[in-house]
DNA sequence: GCAGTGCTCGTTTTT
DNA sequence: CGAGCACTGC
């Protein structure tokens, strides 16, 4: 007990009470121990019991900035937590405590357990999303949002994106819309508006995506709508720009903390520093280990240089793990050690040694499916559930031939996939009816339901009134409501009319209860009596979904204060339709590797780990292999008892039989850790009858006209060159045997490029050339993108190519 | 306004 | 290979 207060910060409430206001820094626990110890209540006893040494440190750390280094299974969520409800027990009032997840699922849990633990009355606990709209509500016009704003999904947006393309007669061929939706939340993450984009651009196509978004921030102003961006940026620009309202914030926020720091992108960085510049009380947790969310602007460096932003972070690392066996640690810990990026921890357990990882290499992608099948089969005949396991994949795609031999077998499974309820088509019809009486602006709500139910307004009408509705700068709806001003729109101007008409009647709704106000649109827009109708297969579904939604809505009116239409259509725009894994369905679950993330199972297979699989294709053309390597820790750590990582020799992606070489990061398993076996080919082809077993890698076997030696394998000390490579470094050096040969294309002679030139480059669009050193097979050039800055290529293996002049 | 057909494209997706 | 869509023809 002694050593906590030892190992503790500055307190931070017991000094309140003594001095009444903060104690200097110098002020060590040790000085006011006696004191803290008088007021500790119970309550916060209870809050530090069965907390490991770390943990405690963390939990009973006082002021100043605090960053924890969470492993995997390391019992973070525990000590944020903990931390929460000890500054509570300690005095601190819980509406000076910020606690800010990325899901809601992390957020609602973190509630549940705060309130278990005492008070949680009045503290925030919000994804950033969440707190980005809460705030903006209040801020209002300063962050140039009406009251009742709308939530564009990425869906939605992408229809404003293509509005906005066809008004800057921007080709959706030339440039897809995805890509120019990417490139504007890019440039809105760095707080940059659409002048700054223009001013910035350097090629023609950056300028028109400039415009495109420029025509689309007006589109969407027009609208009264944010994206999922705007949330967090128009609270950053705001932080920034108003120091009275930062002040007054980061006066409120004493405390903040930040769970998955490691996720967080450049908006959400500067959200939380502006709100803990005041106080400097920002607790930090995550693991740059576990960072998968690159490719979506999250940051590694925020968590990477805490300590750099906050010279006296106290920094605690979690590093004992809870969850799985040595021999799954020791390999989660050999591999990941090949990052460079990243903080350093020493995972360890108190578990017993358990199962090597399994290394299963087969001939085929069917063999593995159907070899995994068997074993959950025999896994469960010796005991197991079919709960118990997971099996995790790179991507989608794998899923199918899973599911087959599943089936197969009868073992009963579930795909954790995202887009689920919210994504019915009934329930963003319903939805959509809601937003248009809430926010009248909302013409991408009505462009979904004008003609749904069906009332012979069609795509020609649609465009008339859209033309019109442009010429007068007006929304759809009040366009419609007067149809008969433009003589353009004299032959649907009467079935117009009535939409409007409907719509305004249906106003009414938004001042009764909410699941009233559905409960009504349902009935009154004739949206159930067309789900009725509907064919047999799936009517039924549909209406019970839509239900669903109206108890939905009851559930909200009940649980919430000060329930509102609005309020609750921004809700539900932030619930993703995840309703989250359901762990306890009791059946296998399939799922992703980054829908893995955060949980756990006693029994893990991750399967298809060939090169160009994980790591991805595109991630070693993009030189980003450590995303890769961290997805595949993530997966190896997901494992309580036992693990099979699985391969094959072949496999048939989109209808080709392509020959696959294992994945890299299997060759960076330590030894130790791991077990190899070869299974022939069930289905009839050349194989190598002798399946064994064996601590050696079969490789070194059956791959001996590759020239493979045996060395660098297993646990490394030492220089790792192989894998030690900077980030903007190629990946693959073909002289490494470790590692599976690129993906070759036609080498090609460079001797003529020269720095200044312009290329394409197939993701990256045109760049310029900075420099470029020639080599035989392996000139390197640096490329500079706008928006994705410079980039280095091995040239003979990356997709760029010369643009000629005048392209 | 809808059904049928041909064409394109292919990683991951916390909010 | 096959999902999603844009386009054509009724």
């Amino acid at each position: 007990m002694v050593r906590v207060f030892e190992a503790g910060g500055q307190p931070f409430a017991f000094t309140r009470r003594i001095a009444g206001r903060n104690v200097p820094r110098s002020w060590r626990n040790r000085v006011i121990q006696a004191d803290r110890r008088d007021l500790m209540s119970d309550a916060a006893e209870a809050i530090l019991a069965d907390l490991n040494e770390p943990q405690r440190v963390a939990v009973t750390h006082g002021d100043g900035p605090l960053l924890v280094l969470a492993g995997p299974g390391s019992g973070k969520t525990r000590v944020i937590t903990r931390r929460a409800a000890y500054l509570v027990a300690g005095g601190v009032r819980p509406r000076n405590i910020l606690a800010i997840t990325f899901t809601n699922k992390a957020a609602d849990e973190m509630r549940r357990r705060i309130e278990q633990l005492g008070a949680a009355q009045g503290m925030w606990v919000h994804t950033f999303h969440a707190l980005g709209a809460r705030l903006l509500r209040e801020f209002g016009s300063i962050a140039d949002v009406q009251p009742g704003f709308t939530i564009y999904d990425e869906a939605d947006q992408l229809r404003v994106v293509k509005d906005a393309m066809q008004l800057c007669d921007v080709d959706k061929n030339v440039l897809k819309p995805e890509s120019i939706a990417a490139k504007i939340s890019r440039a809105k993450n760095q707080l940059e508006d659409p002048d700054a984009a223009a001013a910035n651009a350097e090629f023609f196509d950056e300028r028109m995506i400039a415009r495109v978004y420029d025509v689309y921030e007006q589109l969407m102003r027009r609208r009264n709508a944010v994206d999922f961006d705007d949330l967090l940026t128009r609270v950053a620009r705001v932080l920034r720009d108003h120091p009275d309202i930062a002040e007054a914030l980061g006066d409120r926020f004493r405390y903040v903390l930040i769970d998955e720091y490691q996720d967080t992108n450049h908006a959400q960085y500067l959200i939380a520093s502006h709100l803990a510049r005041r106080h400097r009380n920002i607790c930090a947790t995550g693991d740059p280990d576990q960072s998968i969310y690159g490719w979506r602007g999250a940051d590694l460096n925020n968590i990477l240089e805490f300590e750099h932003d906050y010279p006296d972070a106290r920094v605690v690392r979690l590093e004992q793990n809870y969850r799985s066996t040595p021999a799954v640690l020791r390999a989660a810990s050999g591999l990941i050690r090949g990052n460079l990026r990243r903080k350093h921890k020493d995972l360890w357990t108190q578990r017993d040694e358990g199962a090597p990882v399994r290394v299963w290499r087969f001939a085929e992608g069917r063999d593995e499916a159907e070899r995994i099948a068997e074993q959950i089969v025999r896994l469960r005949d010796g005991g197991r559930s079919y709960g118990d396991v997971a099996v995790c994949y790179r991507v989608n795609a794998i899923s199918r031939g899973l599911e087959e031999a599943l089936r197969h077998r009868g073992v009963p499974y579930k795909i954790a996939r995202g887009l689920e309820f919210y994504n019915r088509r009934e329930i963003r019809d319903t939805l959509a009816y809601l937003r248009l009486l809430v926010n009248p602006d909302d013409d991408v709500a009505l462009l979904r339901i004008i003609n749904t139910p069906p009332r012979r307004i069609g795509k020609t009408s649609i465009e008339r009134l859209r033309a019109a509705a442009e010429r007068r700068r007006c929304s759809l709806l009040e366009m419609a409501r007067r149809a008969d001003a433009d003589p353009r729109l004299k032959s649907a101007a009467a079935r117009l009319r009535n939409f409007a008409d409907l719509i305004d009647e249906l106003a009414e709704l938004k001042d009764l209860p909410v699941s009233d106000a559905v409960a009504g649109v349902l009935e009154r827009t004739g949206l159930e009596a067309a789900l009725r109708i509907e064919d047999e297969e799936t009517h039924e579904d549909r209406l019970a979904n839509v239900q669903e939604l109206v108890t939905a809505a009851r559930r909200y009116e009940e649980e919430i204060d000060d329930p509102s239409l609005a309020d609750f259509l921004q809700r539900v725009s932030l619930t993703s339709d995840q309703d989250q894994v359901d762990q306890s369905a009791g059946v296998v679950l399939l799922m992703t590797l980054h829908a893995a993330k955060g949980l756990e199972f006693p029994v893990v297979f991750l399967c298809g780990l060939e090169q160009g699989m994980l790591p991805h294709e595109r991630a070693i053309r993009e030189g980003d292999i450590e995303e890769e390597r961290r997805l595949m820790f993530v997966g190896v750590t997901r494992a309580m008892d036992e693990l099979y990582l699985t391969y094959a020799d072949e496999r048939t992606l989109r209808g080709v039989r392509t020959a696959r070489c294992r994945s890299q990061f299997i060759a960076e398993l330590p030894d130790d850790a791991i077990e190899f076996h070869k299974f022939g080919s069930a289905i009839g082809r050349p194989s190598h009858p002798s399946a064994g077993v064996g601590r050696h890698d079969p490789d070194q076997e059956y791959n001996q006209d590759v020239d493979q030696p045996p060395a660098h394998r297993g646990r490394r000390r030492g220089p790792r060159s192989a894998f030690e490579h900077p980030d903007d470094e190629p990946v693959f050096s073909p002289d490494d045997p470790t590692i599976a040969p690129p993906i070759v294309q036609p080498a090609s002679d460079f001797e003529d490029w020269v720095a200044g030139e312009l290329v394409r480059h197939e993701t990256y669009g045109v760049g310029e050339i900075q420099w470029i050193r020639p080599s035989p097979g392996r000139t390197r050039a640096s490329i500079k993108f706008l928006g994705y800055g410079a980039k280095v290529f091995v040239l003979e293996q990356a997709p760029v190519r010369r643009l000629r002049r005048g392209e």
